[in-house]
DNA sequence: CAGGACTAATTTGACTATCAAATTAATCTT
DNA sequence: AAGATTAATTTGATAGTCAAATTAGTCCTG
């Protein structure tokens, strides 16, 4: 089998399963009421400062719309706190609870277990070229999307 | 910044867009009514021969009763046929259509170039370095979920 | 400074994707 | 032939999504 039969498997795979398999992830800890989305939502609001709904949903790449009804639920289940901008009435800035702040940080963990999982047994020189091979799938992504 | 943060942005960026990134690629041409999830469905069914339900739905991961509402949709954009099997009539044999052949070939060629963009620039030796960390990839989904 | 244009967010209506559980229909077993 | 099993569909519920309509607030211009 070559490379790019290999190389497509895999990324097949991952195009197919990355959902489920993170979702996996979120709900098999403390944070059983976080859908994949939720935690999608909680990462692009971040840890500091609250951010307006606009930018927000933008950098989702979702309608403000759609983020609303996300929003919604964060706020019911105690992850998101939403606040009417006092400078300007129309705008709405969300931020995380300290219990949304703390399912972030348990997320992060995920990340550093999956990341350590596979430079693990790299060497420095292999994961230089790991590294080299991921930044051109994100340029293709940028240069033909 | 280190290795590992940069692998984990790039990750976590793959993460996230990876569903926008192959939906925005199966509209963009001449298929436009076939969603990132109808894709999956045919990729399962494959090109040759003919497959049932329970088979396709268990290779996907999802119930039955969710394929089967996957294939009313396909089978009503014709990419997709149904048939009665004759030796257990209670087996639903699904397979392409000739419409859905060229889907399925016309996607093919998105993963054709997206593979082509990474290895493209890769020594044979880094193309063997990077498989190794792809296997690793994929065992770590294994072992931990 | 009042009316109109614009902007931010929410709501509404529609659709897709999903599951578990109930149902229907066919086959197998004893 | 009855009962158990199996394959698929249907049903009822929920999440996520968008476009378009609506609501509410701000800005601008004559």
């Amino acid at each position: 089998m070559n490379i790019n039969h290999m190389l497509n498997e895999v990324l097949v795979k991952l195009f197919r399963n990355i959902n489920i398999i993170e979702e996996r992830a979120i709900c098999s800890g403390e944070y059983k009421d976080v859908t994949a989305n939720d935690m999608h939502v909680i990462e692009a609001i971040d840890m500091e400062g609250a951010r307006n709904m606009t930018s927000v949903a933008r950098s989702l790449g979702v309608t403000t719309g759609t983020l609303t009804i996300s929003v919604n639920s964060l706020v019911k289940k105690g992850y998101v706190e939403r606040v009417r901008s006092e400078e300007d009435r129309r705008v709405v800035l969300i931020s995380l609870s300290e219990k949304g702040r703390k399912a972030y940080l348990h997320h992060q963990r995920f990340h550093e277990q999956m990341i350590e999982a596979i430079v693990t047994e790299l060497s420095m020189e292999e994961q230089v070229v790991l590294e080299k091979a991921l930044v051109k799938l994100d340029q293709f992504f940028h240069s033909s999307f």
